[in-house]
Formats: structure tokens, sequence, C-alpha cells
DNA sequence: GAATGTGTAGTCAAACTTGACTAGCTATCC
DNA sequence: GGATAGCTAGTCAAGTTTGACTACACATTC
């Protein structure tokens, strides 16, 4: 699963009402567009896409005030909402290899309560080191880990990073439970998002390095 | 750019002559489906793809001589094996977000010699160290990092993603310099693919957890 | 000896992603 | 005051990825 599912629920849910060229602008203010597949095509066609499936509904609406072609708004459904949940704490579990799922689920953690997301964290950590205890077990057979040559040090890789990752996850979990940031029921959440007329401080101009995959 | 391409590549190459379904057994044994998208359908694609291309050169081969339809045999041609090194140094060098890529690299990093491959990870360091100064600095602007509320975790993520990597970067090279592995034109080289008969120790069956994405 | 499983080899439609493109409106510059 | 750049909003074709499916042959089981 890509991330760009979680991204485009979750930045219509926080409108409230989003066409596709807000939700477009709204990623590009998080720089999801340099750690995800979050591009104009990929927005307009998760937009479509979960609107035929009733995650959102889709209100036909006249030629736009500014400029351009007409728009069409969005709107997060009663699905939309259970799909937008159950994806975000998936992503928070799960130990994929894709960091951009991760980063997304970061973006929206606040939309949960604090304790849950402390639980997801821990379940998470668990299972990344029994990961490690099943691959460093599964590929060093009676024959010794030598047996495997340089191709070794792909696994070696894979098991550094699932270190980096637990390690990093530890120390999201005591920031939190630290009180740091203010999740769902804490009272005025934090706003992610541009509002109407507001600039964009990193819209496309000079963007840092990176900028070349 | 996707593993795909690469892997595909090398894989024939390693073969000499190589039909689809060897190249995705081939995979399987380095178990490139658990951390890239060597699927079968993408593996077919690429190979007719990249003969479309000119990078490989498909010979039409009668009906198989054990089961199943007729297969095709493909070898790499020059222009393909140029591809092969090119894609094989940048994937090295390369500070993508994507992994994938570069466990691919690895698998292959054998088949440039010791000291170019010593440069490339050296320059992959070095990248990797300017992108964390551009982003730190960009992404910490006159107000304060506190400014970005939660959403700072998902760049200090990325940070912590990348600092991990260098780490680990660096201490490959330190083992490379020490003399591990045999690198192109130090003798017999590491053999990594499956001879036609030889039993695959990883082929499906019971594999490690995390085989939920 | 018929059914059932397993390995070989590959195809296919549907979904997704990419990058380039369209097209209208506004502000700005000389 | 004409052009020219940039913003708004989105489309489109081409390419890629996915997961399920086909089809044959050999082996095993009941």
């Amino acid at each position: 699963m890509s991330a760009i599912r979680l991204l485009v629920l979750g930045a219509v849910r926080q409108h409230g009402r989003a066409h596709g060229y807000q939700v477009r602008n709204d990623l590009e203010y998080w720089g999801a567009h340099e750690w995800s597949n979050a591009k104009p095509g990929s927005i307009y066609h998760a937009l479509k896409q979960m609107a035929k499936q009733g995650l959102l509904h889709a209100h036909e609406i006249a030629p736009s005030t500014a400029g351009g072609p007409p728009r069409t708004e969005y709107e997060i459904t009663e699905k939309g909402t259970a799909e937008y949940l159950s994806l975000l704490r998936e992503s928070l579990l799960a130990h994929d290899q894709k960091p951009d799922v991760l980063s997304a689920a970061l973006g929206f953690m606040v939309d949960l309560d604090r304790e849950e997301v402390l639980g997801l964290l821990q379940q998470r950590v668990r299972t990344i080191r029994q990961w490690r205890a099943a691959v460093t077990d599964h590929y060093t057979p009676e024959d010794g880990p030598a047996q495997l040559g340089h191709i070794g040090e792909i696994m070696n890789f894979w098991v550094h990073s699932a270190d980096a990752g637990a390690e990093w996850t530890q120390g999201l979990i005591e920031r939190i439970r630290g009180g740091a940031y203010t999740f769902a029921g804490e009272g005025e959440p934090f706003v992610g998002v541009l509002t109407d007329g507001q600039e964009n401080p990193y819209a496309t101009g000079q963007r840092h390095p990176e900028d070349t995959c």
C-alpha cells in the first residue's frame, strides 16, 4: 500500500471540504512531494478513485473563483473516515519497508488519542524486534553466515535499518509520553493545513537538495 | 527508479542466458521478493521492455523441457551491460529514499572493482551528510523548530534514517577496505545464482515473518 | 487408476504512477 | 497597453505494478 490514500484522506478530512488543488497544496506544504508519490496525477487519481469507492463524496462545483478550470470539491464520508482511521493505525503499526507510509502516519497521529498512539508504537517496536530475531535466525543456518558472501550485506543492511527504526520509535514514544504535542481530545489541535489565502513558505522554488529522485 | 531493472539485468548477466522463470527464481533466492517489487508480473514486464529497448536480446525458444508454456531466453547486449553498470554505480551513490535500490546494488557491487566501490560509498556518505545539513537548515527557520509541531517528527524521522544510513555505509566501507568479499578482477567470483537443478533453500514455504506487506 | 497436489512458465486486466500538457485568469513590467 | 510570467485547476497518454489466473507435466495418494 502506498501512502497516497492516507495522505489524501487525511488532508480532505482536515479541511472538511476540499478540492484537488487544495489537497495538492497541503501535501506540498508538508513536504510530502519529497518523501512520497504525492504528485498531481496521483492525487487527482486517488480522489476520483476513492469517490468511486464511496470513501469521499464529490460535489460538482461551478467554475472556480480564481481562474482555471471548474473544480470538484470532496468531503469525507463515514466509510471514508473509518478507512482513514484504519489506515492510520495500520501505518503506525506496520513495519513495512516503506518509510513514506510511516511519515504520512506521523503527520496524522494526533488524530488518535495519546494512549492509543503509545500502544501502537510500542507494538511497532515489539514487531521490529521479533522480525529482527526471525531474520537473523533464518538467514544464519547451520553453514554459518559466511556462506552468504557479500549477499549477507543485504540482510545486514535491513537489520541495521530495523534497529535504527526501533531506536527512533522508542525515542518518539518517550517524547509523546513526556507530554509533547496535542492529541485528539486534548484541546485546540495543531493546524497543519493552509487556510485559504495563506502563503506557503515551502512552495516550489528553492527546495533543499535531494530533489534528484 | 525502481530496483527491478537493475535486478533483472544483473540476474540475466550472471547467467549469461536466462529465461524469465530462472530470473524469477534467482530473485527469490536472494530474498528480493521481500524487499523489492520483484513479482512475476514485474519481472516478465521488465524483460520484455528491456528487450524492446535493446538492452536484452530475446531468443525465441521451443516448448520448455520441463512442462509449462514455451519459454523465451534472454541475453544481455552490450548496451544492456553499459546500462547495468551505470545503474549499479548510480544506485550505490544515490541517497534515494528507496532502500530496495541500495539492496539490489549491494548484491551486485562485486561486479565493480574494490577501489571504485570504496569511492562510490565514500561519496554516498558525503552526499548524505550534505543532505542532512541542508534539511536541518532549511526546516528550522527563524521561527524555531517548535513552529512545526508534531509535523517536525517527519523531518526528525528522515534525518534519523539518514544518519543511520551514513553510519551503516561507513561500516561497510571499513569491511570492504579490510579485505572482505571478492570483487571484480580478484579471482573466482562468489556465485550468487542457482545452477540448473540446484534446490533453493529459501523457496516459498516457511518464510520469516514480515510477509504482511 | 483417478484425483490431487506441486513445480514450471508465463499471461492478463485492472489499478496506479509519472511527466508533460492544457487553459483561463491576474499581476507586473517596460 | 501588450506581452509575459505565474498561479489556479486539472487532464491525458504512456508506462509500471499488482494479484489473480491459465496451462501443462510429473509425482503422490487413496
